[in-house]
RNA sequence: GCCUGGGUGGUGAAAUUGGUAUACACAGCGGACUUAAAAUCCGCCGCUUCGUUCAUAGCGGGCGUACGGGUUCGACCCCCGUCCCAGGCACCA
């Protein structure tokens, strides 16, 4: 993609050789953005490597397999440019989730389309404060005198017995300032990484903070705690610790001995059930008081605790007896009435951060000026283009310490000497929107036009769609590419350049290939990857695979070095386990590298890559081709004649029967995208067709025919240039046309009829025999046929049949 | 840790979606053709000393779709729980 628009980066000099033009529009469209306020700027926690002084990947960090190994990673705030992705929540949700009456991705799978629902997380529950009278060092209130947090168990609010905040919370920094075991417990914080993985698996630590916030509905004082497991990013960056009721409340407040107040109690043996939570029911069978509760252990969790609906609240004064949704309610209008908080909702995703301290990338349009701060290009200077005499050191940005990049460069507003942003965009900008550039591409005037809503709306609308029509790509992208690119159609649309709600009507999303990864620790602490071709495995017993040798010397490394195995993985391009088309086009040409492609597994699954049945797919090419070819006069012959009234023979009919069959399944399989399924059909179309002895009569002359030609139509999407000189060859395109412009072959129904057919009979649900009927028999025919027949009679041994089930065409169950 | 998938012969996988488990291939084994090799063609190919049998042939039985339960006349498919693998987790793209 990145290639065909220019994008393309050589690798070895690192230099980006940019499309000029396509930069112009990402920048242009930047500045409409930061325009509207959909992109702004603010500054940003990240990961930094203080070594290299780069921004660490996420993958660099979390698996411990990153290059970055002996460095210290520290947190660092820097500033960059966002787009507010969260500002298109809900229209991104509506059109993507599952039975939701706004849905049009109906030609998406449904597990992306509940991925994406996750990541964008909706949640719908009760924003609130708890009151307090704590000041800042200048004397102010410290946010208006109210820490909010948000909820969807408002319920449970008469539960809480502590409150956390995220270590950049207002609170912390202001209870560290005067608390040095706090102010170190925030630095410890801020060793670790900010991503969810390792926030969700680091261990959960706290620490007090001595400051104190007022409950809301009881007025109690609530002591408040930092905690590294709240994010400032999600809500408001505190929450409400209710551990009888939060898992991980409850092992927070077990582990710094924090009281745990049970208020909702469910009761034993009913299970829960959304039903339960009926509004205003003020009492449920064996609820809190009766006997029959469940057991309430504050040393131990059960996953009960947490379920929503399933109990009435207790030990909640007004609120006691209350089911989940009226409890919710209720607390929800009592804090409303209070002025203190109201129901709200609260997504989890978040805006989309758009720098990147990279050299690659669209420049960011912006000059920073001494006196007049962040200035945006002016349209008429665009593009700003990288420098081309850039060469990275690997430490930092280069574009920072690039003179020719700042140049000449001045403050718009005042003509001063300024620096460029050096930051770039991501990536992910470029690919939001390349496919509606490829129908406009040689538009030197607009960013898209007529060429866009042609392919993207006309065209798509024409074939039953909103814009593109079926994109591919891998599952790795379910989530962010394909959002970022949605969201990026419905910006365009907004800014009236475009006239789709949705980018992709349907998706096809392919597996991902992998392939086994070795490394080596160097002696820098980096890592380093072998090809799978370098290496040997050597096993234990049960044929585990321990580890690897390098096979010959390579660098400094002797034959016979030992490399670390580390399983599969996708394969990519740093580590090293990725597979060249090619050697196989090279070894055995395009048509067997496509068709073995296709048959080795099913386009959405995961595959690990191995090329050893790749000689099955070679040598059915090759029959196919002797076929054609051992039949070439008898074929030629045909093709110049109708032979379409030619009467079958018995063995005749049953062949068509299987050939349109084969034809059935296959343009069903097509349809649905599964081309494994489509080559074993046309192997077993030519299997049927090689088994058949053929006579001279013209009824076997017009099988053949038919035969070669259903084949040849069925491969010829998979083998274009095979299939395409056999249809030649053999006068197919005299009589019939290009093969490019054949039809598709129809289904004959006539053929598939049978006079019999045979049905499996099975005796309590275990297959006993079959059984041959008439094909118009009716149940009780087929009923009466199998009670008579041999199998059963003796399967059943003398035992009286009490139950048949007949499954039309399929089987015939007998229990007795 | 969370979200989303997946786990079927020695291997890649199929099963038209609750109805004959292992299609189609690869590898392997046996055979034909050949001076020989390659190529090609034919046959076998889940487990089981459980029964019958001289037989390790044939026929029949039992067990088998990661593991443990459940629903059903019937479960690879639906439900509950467990284990393992892959993808994503916001700066790899």
């Amino acid at each position: 993609q990145m290639q065909a628009l220019g994008l393309a980066i050589d690798w070895r000099r690192e230099v980006a050789t940019c499309d000029p033009t396509y930069y112009k529009w990402n920048q242009w469209l930047f500045l409409k953005m930061l325009e509207k306020g959909i992109a702004y700027r603010k500054t940003q926690v990240v990961n930094w490597d203080p070594v290299d002084q780069t921004v660490l990947a996420n993958e660099q960090v979390i698996d411990g397999k990153g290059w970055r190994t002996g460095a210290v990673v520290e947190k660092r705030e820097i500033p960059g440019y966002y787009l507010k992705i969260t500002d298109y929540a809900q229209e991104l949700l509506d059109h993507v989730q599952v039975g939701n009456d706004k849905a049009t991705l109906k030609g998406w799978p449904e597990r992306v389309r509940l991925m994406q629902e996750n990541w964008i997380g909706k949640s719908e529950g009760v924003r609130f404060a708890f009151p307090h009278e704590i000041k800042d060092a200048s004397g102010a209130l410290i946010g208006d005198g109210r820490m909010f947090v948000f909820t969807t168990r408002a319920d449970t609010i008469m539960g809480v017995t502590f409150c956390a905040v995220a270590p950049e919370h207002p609170l912390a920094l202001h209870a560290a300032a005067t608390n040095p075991k706090l102010a170190a417990f925030l630095e410890e914080c801020k060793a670790g990484g900010t991503t969810e993985a390792e926030l969700a698996t680091q261990e959960k630590k706290g620490e007090r903070t001595g400051l104190f916030v007022t409950h809301p509905l009881t007025g109690e004082q609530v002591e408040v705690w930092v905690g590294n497991y709240v994010l400032m990013s999600y809500g408001d960056g505190a929450v409400m610790g209710v551990p009888a009721h939060d898992e991980r409340d409850f092992a927070f407040a077990l582990k710094y001995g924090l009281p745990i107040k049970q208020v909702v109690a469910v009761a034993s043996g009913v299970p829960a059930a959304p039903g339960a939570s009926d509004a205003g029911s003020t009492s449920a069978p064996g609820a809190a008081g009766t006997p029959e509760a469940k057991h309430f252990d504050d040393k131990q969790w059960q996953d009960w605790y947490a379920e929503k609906g399933a109990g009435v609240a207790v030990q909640s004064g007004k609120y006691n007896g209350l089911s989940f949704k009226a409890c919710l309610d209720a607390v929800a209008a009592d804090l409303a009435a209070k002025g203190l908080g109201e129901k709200k909702t609260t997504w989890r995703l978040r805006d989309w951060g758009v720098s990147r301290q990279r050299y690659w990338g669209t420049p960011i349009p912006i000059i920073h000026c001494a006196e007049h701060g962040a200035v945006p290009v002016p349209e008429k200077d665009l593009p700003v283009i990288l420098p081309q005499d850039c060469v990275p050191d690997g430490s930092g940005n280069p574009l920072i310490k690039h003179e020719g990049f700042h140049a000449g460069v001045v403050c718009p507003v005042c003509g001063q000497a300024a620096r460029r942003e050096t930051d770039t965009m991501d990536t992910f900008v470029d690919s939001s929107w390349y496919f509606m550039r490829y129908c406009d591409p040689k538009n030197s005037e607009q960013m898209v036009a007529a060429g866009t809503d042609y392919w993207m709306r006309d065209q798509a609308k024409a074939l039953g769609g909103s814009g593109m029509d079926q994109y591919i790509g891998g599952i790795e992208h379910a989530i962010l590419h394909l959002l970022y690119a949605r969201f990026w159609t419905k910006v365009m649309r907004d800014l009236g350049l475009v006239k789709i709600d949705e980018p992709f009507t349907k998706l096809l999303t392919q597996g991902m290939v992998l392939n086994h990864i070795y490394t080596r620790k160097t002696d820098k602490g980096g890592i380093e990857y072998f090809w799978p071709h370098e290496v040997e495995d050597f096993h234990d017993d049960a044929g585990k695979v321990l580890g690897a040798k390098l096979k010959q010397a390579k660098g400094d490394l002797p034959a016979g070095t030992l490399i670390t195995y580390e399983g599969v993985g996708t394969m990519s391009k740093s580590k090293n386990n990725g597979v060249d088309p090619q050697d196989l086009i090279e070894k055995y040409g395009a048509d067997t590298a496509r068709l073995y492609t296709m048959f080795t597994a099913p386009p959405e699954a995961t595959l690990e890559w191995n090329d050893a049945g790749v000689e099955g797919s070679y040598r059915f090419l090759r029959r196919v081709w002797g076929f054609a070819h051992k039949h070439a006069d008898a074929l030629r012959a045909a093709t110049s004649r109708d032979l379409s009234q030619a009467p079958l023979r018995v063995e005749g009919q049953k062949l068509r029967r299987e050939m349109h069959m084969v034809l059935k399944q296959v343009s069903y399989d097509y349809e649905r995208m599964q081309y494994n399924t489509v080559v074993s059909g046309c192997m077993k179309l030519l299997n049927a067709l090689d088994d058949f002895a053929f006579d001279g009569s013209d009824g076997d002359a017009a099988l053949r025919c038919e035969g070669v030609s259903l084949l040849v139509r069925l491969l010829y999407p998979a083998c274009p240039h095979l299939t395409h000189t056999i249809w030649a060859e053999l006068g197919f395109a005299r009589a019939v046309g290009d093969l490019l412009d054949a039809p598709w072959p129809q289904v004959d129904a006539a053929a598939l009829v049978q006079d019999e057919i045979e049905l499996m009979l099975q005796v309590n649900g275990k297959l006993r025999g079959s059984l041959t009927v008439p094909a118009g028999a009716d149940k009780s025919a087929i009923e009466a046929a199998a009670l008579a027949s041999e199998a059963f009679v003796r399967a059943a041994n003398g035992a009286a049949p009490k139950k048949v089930i007949v499954v039309p065409g399929r089987l015939v169950n007998i229990v007795v």
